[in-house]
DNA sequence: CTAGCATATGATAGTCACTGTCACTCGTGA
DNA sequence: TCACGAGTGACAGTGACTATCATATGCTAG
């Protein structure tokens, strides 16, 4: 990994811890772009250039490249319905980027802040719409289908996500999702 | 209907022939709210009151509420599934509140003007939440359950929705929604 | 009909997210 | 070490949105 982006990995942890410690403290509207970026030692500049919105800053997130991935090499051997049951299934199966107990914090927080709403669920529709495409591509189901299916598919893992975020007392994650597979196989046809 | 709420209304359909108007001569990011407000004779102030956000002037849509109706009475004497298959098939069939080929021009701008993506996709979701509760509230399905049947009909709304306002050459509203019921009987299991 | 009440409107000032631009700094590759 | 290009910071500006308060307008009881 070039020294370039190392610096952005490191910079985009350092920005995002300063975002979530602000946003306990003083909530999200009371965090402002230049309180961020002047406690992570950054321009508010730079910091768009980065998250693009004030939202990006605590909906950005690496999840979605492993359970694209994963949906691929699900797709190779099974029809969608089953190949998204069993991504669904399977989230977070290697683990985070972050101790489970700050994910399960932030991501709560992600949930419940009235003011992350509409972006959060905009960013669940553009993955939702990547998964759609992928199985278009496939061919085995035609782009109506495919976003139904799709639909379906994401509702569960929202669940999921959201259950977990919010379970008390405190959950294992490969149970939530495996319930949300079981539910999603209910629904689904074949 | 008292005076008040006849001139509430008058007001929204004048704000929203101008927003509309306007937006199709200077795109949606070149209309601002100022001039929207001069154009519909009244304050700013009065905009932000009635419509909340800029994006609500544009999305501000009266389709809700008899779409729920529908679905209270077909949940009456049908399963969740049952139900949201029959409504999907049947929207629009009381017609619109506006001339068929004026909706179609709005719904296409809502649909395609990249900058009302978020805030459309935002309203879609709340809508399927509210499809959920109503589920949820019947009692014969559990929550999760009730929350993937939901967005897989929204899915199946949106498509017939975005595929109408699309068409080209236009197709009758009755025709996309029947494909669009039928896609989602194929997905989803008895 | 009118007086009093509730509610809607308009004007104003202010905050802050976000954009565009330009000089500058710092990795990168020769 | 040098030149190139990408990333950074400072600055000014736009416009969506909020809070507040005085004014106006529709509603209702006497």
């Amino acid at each position: 990994m070039s020294l370039r982006e190392s610096k952005k990995r490191a910079l985009i942890m350092r920005v995002q811890d300063e975002a979530f410690r602000l946003a306990s403290v003083h909530g999200y509207e009371g965090t402002t772009i230049d309180a961020v970026a002047a406690a992570a030692g950054v321009s508010p500049s730079t910091l768009y250039r980065t998250f693009g919105t004030k939202e990006g800053l605590f909906l950005w997130d690496e999840l979605e490249m492993p359970a694209i991935e994963a949906l691929e090499d699900e797709l190779a051997h099974h029809t969608p319905v089953e190949a998204v049951i069993a991504v669904v299934g399977g989230i977070g199966g290697a683990g985070f980027h972050l101790p489970a107990d700050e994910m399960r914090v932030r991501l709560r927080f992600v949930f419940t802040e009235p003011a992350l709403r509409c972006a959060r669920r905009d960013a669940f529709a553009g993955f939702e719409e990547t998964l759609a495409k992928m199985f278009v591509r496939r061919g085995t189901v035609e782009p109506r289908e495919a976003r139904i299916i799709s639909a379906a598919g994401m509702a569960a893992m929202i669940s999921a996500g959201e259950e977990w975020a919010l379970a008390d007392p405190p959950r294992d994650f490969a149970a939530v999702a495996s319930e949300a597979a079981a539910s999603l196989r209910a629904v689904l046809s074949g």
